[in-house]
DNA sequence: AATATATATTTTAAGTTTGAAGTATGTTGC
DNA sequence: GCAACATACTTCAAACTTAAAATATATATT
């Protein structure tokens, strides 16, 4: 027997599914904007790429370095993807790629210094479009928005285990 | 001259741009982390990919059809990154295009019986998958959240216009 | 030491993505 | 009507991206 309890809780379920999905939804769009627009700016300020930044600005972050793993951890992106882009920077020379000493398996990348003096330039426009695009929001909304994610991230690796 | 307040405020004002930089670096990490985690399962359970399955979603949502601008639009992708993926689900006959008539430069993209039976297969399990990623948020703190995804969207309008 | 296993990275093929240029069709102003 | 402009879409080259296979080195087991 079903009560009617039980058919409004199933109605409160499929309604919260939606909703959450939804969310997604919103997410990845918001973010797909954000990446756009970045892009273009880049594109058009510095003739470069968002992944190029990117990899530059993990780099930029460590003081000593990063070998490829690391980098393709932080970015979330896969590993053979990173080997392109850092070769095409090595090759640009805004990137130093030394073998391991201990572990000759492993890739160290820093940054030359004329990868540092541009990603110095670009980063300051950078935080300037960041800024702006999040400029809705102050420091305890930042820190609100911040818990939210860390807590998608928590489900994220419970659901890698599987 | 330079007051001690006007010192303060300067660091109060580098603090937040750095919080914001923080923030959209979690964002686009959080953001990448969900991606892989459904492109995953995609792969595995219904040997697809994500963007074919992000085109189809946004099919069927939308009961007539869309033509490519408005399916480009909707995924924040380019025109003619569209192209390609309706492409090869058109070649495996899950969709359909149909030239428009009183205008007949537009397309319009449907799917086929075949594609809306294999995507309500897919989003059964989508909507589980992306339930349990946003698992940690009630109705209220989607509806929370969902405002602040707006309030990004409504700035990144406006830095468009530049 | 030899073998097996694990780890770090690169290579490869296929697919995705962009931005710009090209094609086709519509619309507007003269 | 027709030239100029605008819009919808495709094509193209280059870059990015992934997953899987391959390579090289390290670690563990016997």
């Amino acid at each position: 027997m079903v009560s009617a309890n039980q058919i409004k809780a199933k109605q409160v379920d499929a309604e919260i599914i939606k909703q959450r999905t939804r969310l997604w939804l919103k997410m990845l769009k918001t973010t797909r904007g954000i990446e756009n627009e970045l892009r273009r700016k880049l594109q058009q300020k510095f003739d470069t790429t968002l992944p190029r930044f990117d990899v530059m600005a993990a780099l930029y972050r460590s003081e000593t370095g990063m070998n490829m793993s690391a980098l393709s951890k932080a970015l979330m992106v896969s590993n053979g993807n990173v080997t392109g882009i850092v070769e095409r920077l090595v090759s640009e020379g805004l990137l130093l790629r030394l073998q391991g000493k201990e572990d000759r398996r492993v890739m160290l990348i820093r940054l030359t210094i004329k990868g540092q003096e541009l990603f110095e330039k670009m980063a300051i426009e950078h935080r300037v479009w960041v800024d702006q695009l999040f400029s809705q929001f102050d420091f305890d909304d930042t820190k609100e928005l911040m818990d939210s994610f860390e807590k998608i991230q928590e489900s994220e690796l419970s659901s890698n285990e599987k």
